[in-house]
DNA sequence: GGCAGCGACTGAATCGTTTCGGCGAGGCCG
DNA sequence: CGGCCTCGCCGAAACGATTCAGTCGCTGCC
């Protein structure tokens, strides 16, 4: 037996309508009307129906967010912001997971779409996005997370990686590394790429500095810890003397490698930086540096642009906002 | 400009009925009606409202899941697996976060009922669930995660933590610590209730043996830090030589607090073990003992036993599913 | 006393999809 | 050739909350 607002308005002898009024604007029904409709929604245990006033309401009030991992606690602490910001205005957030799968990203997607999402917010894999284009014509903002687009035509919230990665590297140089490993992948996320070019630039600006790429297929323990296997089994004179990982997870499966399952010494013999400072990495084997993104506080700020351009309709221009990396430095890049 | 299923049947000059079943039921309309209407849905860039659907269908296709802490990665873990089983029937998974507070549990269970979820699959935090019932009530399947409802009348998918908790401090009396502190809270939640319980069990098994027991307000690094400091303080003598901690989580900040801001050697002067065996456990500056849980197979065995829950109607037996957890030897508690 | 104005409430229309009884055309059989 | 069945399609009803034009009764003012 399910219970409708028109249970309840009999039940109070009222109407509908003043039933839906006391649930969305109470003071404008008369006080004595409020307590009598309250009771009988007591009584009957009624329970709004979701689904019902979305309908009429045309969109959800959820706001979905896919991201690249969400076993990356990085991720995890960005929904977090996110969540913050979107239940002061009552709203809920949907988690998405591509697990860096351009299909699934799809697929929430579409999931999104159907749900007609108050808004999304999305690391994408890539910069083909007619789908984007499709649900922003739709009228449904759309806020890039952790990312900018080409021709700032979306709103965006990023972290400078190309800073980030100059940071790291630049920190490696002063501490007297010169043949330099960038451990990262796949070239298809741009947060890697940017990490890179950034090492790039940073290993220009040293005299007699090397950088050498090794690829890796996705940013995981397992995948650093392949890495730092292959640079183990290296003669010594070929390693390098300093690692930079495109994020602490590959920076913790490298270190495992190395230090765990092998002898080679961090930092004695090869230094070790991270990226995002996850929680974590001042845990590990050997505290790791790294740099530091402020999470939480970009999930935050990116559903307060999104509710700002949803609640400004069609004249909203694009906001972008950037934050500044930080170096932090631990045991694992010790002079 | 909104496109509905109404525009569709116009642009395909077919009737609503045969767009639906289009959508639904292709092999019950002839190719040729099927081809146009799927022109004219793509077309129109047609997108099902999945509100309309919900309403009509009495409950969504989502399944909502509340979990302690979502920056746990073993309750991350759990979700992974309840979204790959969820994913197989079409259905999503809402992860709602109570951050071991009664109020957001409470927050949540409310919304969820307001959606009408397919079902809910919770590690709820106290036994008093007036909540949860109304949910049966209504007919919509709840299924307990992590724990075991007191009178089976719940659905459940656990492991023994009492089990667990003997397992590990036996462990530690096997490599002789007889000085165990326990450190975990608070004592308002299940785990840690049964895994102090099993460790009582393990230490009166143990002649020598003493337990303390060091009450920590969450399951948290930060938290795990205050306790370990706690110890550090004390006077040599009257350190624990051996500590079980609640989860992963606490176990780390644990470490932190002795190892790295202080410098009590581990397993050397305290050996650690810790509970979860989440991945970052093995690469902690001291490789952690833990106790392992099959953490997505509880997820995923979660959903499939409220599928079979919702697909069986009233008439269906609640199941309790226990899995054993597994003793895992590293560093901290080596000899 | 008449009338405008206001507050409280009503109830039908609406959102978009699915379902289901029903209808017409064509094929098959006796 | 009539009756019956099947197939493909139609279109109204239903799901439950919200909205809004409109009704009713009362107050206050001229």
């Amino acid at each position: 037996m399910v219970v409708s607002v028109r249970d309840v308005a009999a039940a109070a002898s009222v109407s509908v309508g003043t039933v839906s009024n006391v649930l969305n604007r109470p003071e404008k029904v008369s006080p004595d009307t409020v307590e009598r409709v309250r009771a009988a929604i007591a009584e009957l245990g009624f329970v709004r129906n979701d689904a019902a006033r979305q309908l009429r309401a045309g969109r959800s009030s959820s706001i979905g967010l896919i991201v690249l991992d969400v076993r990356n606690p990085f991720f995890t602490d960005v929904a977090r912001g996110a969540e913050d910001r979107a239940a002061e205005d009552g709203m809920t957030l949907l988690l998405g997971n591509s697990d860096e799968n351009p299909d699934r990203e799809g697929a929430y997607l579409d999931l999104f779409e159907q749900q007609r999402v108050h808004g999304v917010l999305i690391s994408p894999l890539t910069d083909d996005l007619p789908r984007l284009e499709r649900l922003r014509k739709r009228g449904t903002p759309v806020v890039l997370v952790d990312r900018e687009s080409a021709d700032r035509s979306y709103s965006s919230v990023a972290v400078d990686d190309v800073v980030g990665g100059e940071l790291a590297v630049r920190h490696l140089a002063d501490i007297g590394r010169r043949r330099v490993a960038f451990v990262g992948g796949p070239s298809s996320i741009r947060q890697v790429v940017d990490r890179l070019e950034g090492a790039r630039r940073a290993v220009e600006a040293t005299p007699g500095m090397t950088l050498e790429v090794i690829e890796t297929e996705s940013l995981t323990v397992l995948q650093g810890r392949a890495a730092g296997e292959q640079i183990r089994e290296r003669p010594v004179s070929e390693r390098p003397d300093a690692i930079f990982a495109a994020n602490d997870l590959l920076a913790m499966g490298v270190l495992q490698a190395l230090k765990m399952l092998g002898t080679v010494e961090v930092p004695g013999d090869i230094a070790l930086i991270g990226y995002d400072d996850i929680d974590f990495a001042s845990a590990a084997v050997v505290p790791l540096s790294s740099i530091r993104q402020p999470a939480s506080l970009i999930g935050y700020t990116a559903v307060d642009l999104l509710l700002k351009e949803a609640a400004a309709g069609s004249e909203f221009t694009p906001e972008q906002v950037t934050f500044q990396p930080e170096l932090v430095v631990r045991e694992s890049t010790r002079a």
